[in-house]
RNA sequence: GUGGGCGUAGCUCAGCUGGUAGAGCACCCGGUUGUGGUCCGGGAUGUCGCGGGUUCGAGCCCCGUCGCUCACCCCA
């Protein structure tokens, strides 16, 4: 028997795990320096939780959850997406009590039950902020250019902001009822007629060609906003506009979750395949009170790690170079050993990055061993050195040494 | 859940009309005493995904199965 990791997980391992960890981290940067906080949340929550939460008539509820029955047999789901969590905790724990907006970003592995395919992982990864309690848009705009200096951050540029308003409540009741009425003289197969009828926007959706034809004049919700709804909407693009953020009007656009309600968003990758929405995210004003809480209001967005470590391998983004060693130490024998040890450990704790040739290699192997590290500098430290207190310093990039007294050797000199 | 492609050394792959496995990269050792990258020499490595069948003989053919992958669906 040999073990393999279960279906369609994601894995990373060195170096690909450096790059992973730099895209979480400048994916979270932005929303730090906006004031926004930590929340650390359970990966599996009640399994109606999500059911109310995230819609029934969503795919991600009706067949893609990992749900169990744990051992007091309550229903366990592992979490498909971060908001719903979000929303409980800060109803339970009474955070939206104090000043508003709530301003949380959080971030972990989320599951879904899909076939995987590229960029599409039944464990993967996202990073999530939300502000809840603030209906005015220049919060809309806030959320939306953190994301986008996150993208910027990592050097990306070859994506796209798709966005869109789905209005308030009355704006898609009106809409709703043209569409179903549109959709009704359409020739449509069984499953695409059953699949519309829980929600007829996700008719929108449909990648097929002759489908497409069809929708050309099918009546579109951004015309059907209310009046402050769309007041709402052209100051989300205003403030967009201030920021230098480049946009384009979607309004065909379909969330996959059925919270979603005024402003929402995607950011798509050109260069990925079939799975190119990189983030997304929108307003969900009514999901606070439908999961019991205050009708507070809120937006934010979800980022996938997977898919944007996707986008700058595409893009050709080298984000391994940072933890590269500054120092690659060779100690030749046990009293440089003992030596190396503590050496060593000092330059660590001022913030070095130091590597070392353990195990008694012969010379010329730890030498390849510095090189491969990747390391700035060599350093063979052995019974001269010893002696002397001096060793020679190796610029492993330009092949000089220079002699350096050992005690001088500091984490400013190798930076 | 549906469909296409693919499963041979750690990685990328070759293996002609069936005759009991190869390359490159990576790895280890060496090229006379303590300094890497290039070059040269040497070395280790596989139940050819798994099970069954056909055959004197199967990595190659047939059946099944598992897995990976891409696409549909859907989405991060």
């Amino acid at each position: 028997m040999k073990f393999q990791a279960p279906k369609g997980v994601s894995e990373y391992f060195p170096d690909r795990s450096i790059a992973f960890e730099t895209v979480r981290r400048e994916l979270i940067r932005p929303a730090k320096l906006a004031g926004y906080k930590l929340l650390e949340l359970p990966i599996f929550e009640d399994t109606e939780l999500f059911t109310r939460g995230v819609g029934e008539s969503t795919d991600v509820v009706s067949k893609e959850m990992y749900t169990f029955e744990d051992r007091g047999g309550r229903s366990i789901t592992l979490r498909p997406e971060g908001t719903a969590g979000v929303m409980r905790a800060v109803i339970e724990h009474g955070l939206d009590r104090g000043q508003l907006p709530v301003k949380v970003w959080y971030s972990g592995p989320y599951f879904r039950a899909e076939r995987p395919q590229a960029g599409r992982y039944r464990q993967f990864y996202q990073v999530g902020i939300e502000a809840i309690g603030l209906d005015d848009p220049a919060i809309d705009a806030e959320v939306i250019a953190i994301a986008s200096a996150g993208y910027r951050n990592l050097g990306l540029r070859k994506f796209r902001l798709d966005i869109t308003s789905l209005g308030d409540a009355a704006s898609r009741a009106a809409h709703r009822i043209d569409l179903v009425t549109f959709i009704a003289k359409l020739d449509l197969d069984e499953a695409t007629r059953e699949r519309v009828k829980l929600n007829p926007l996700r008719i929108f959706d449909d990648k097929r060609d002759p489908i497409i034809a069809m929708l050309r004049n099918a009546p579109l919700l951004i015309d059907y906003l209310t009046k402050e709804s769309a007041a709402h909407f052209v100051k989300v693009k205003e403030y967009l506009d201030a920021l230098g953020i480049a946009y384009t009007i979607n309004p065909r656009m379909v969330r996959g979750l059925d919270y979603y309600t005024g402003t929402a968003f995607e950011f798509v990758h050109e260069l990925l395949g079939a799975q190119s929405g990189i983030g997304g995210g929108g307003r969900y004003d009514g999901l606070m009170e439908s999961l019991g809480g205050k009708n507070l209001s809120g937006i934010g967005f979800g980022l996938g790690i997977d898919r944007t470590l996707l986008a700058c391998e595409a893009e050709a983004i080298d984000l391994t170079k940072t933890s590269r060693p500054d120092l690659y130490v060779i100690p030749l024998g046990e009293n440089a050993k003992n030596f190396a040890i503590k050496f060593i450990d000092d330059l660590r704790n001022g913030g070095a990055i130091v590597d070392c040739a353990y195990g008694d290699r012969a010379l010329k192997g730890a030498m390849k061993g510095a090189d491969k590290s990747g390391a700035k500098y060599a350093l063979v430290i052995g019974g001269s050195e010893l002696a002397s207190g001096i060793g020679e310093l190796k610029n492993m990039e330009t092949g000089v040494a220079s002699s350096v007294t050992l005690s001088a050797i500091n984490s400013a000199l190798l930076k």
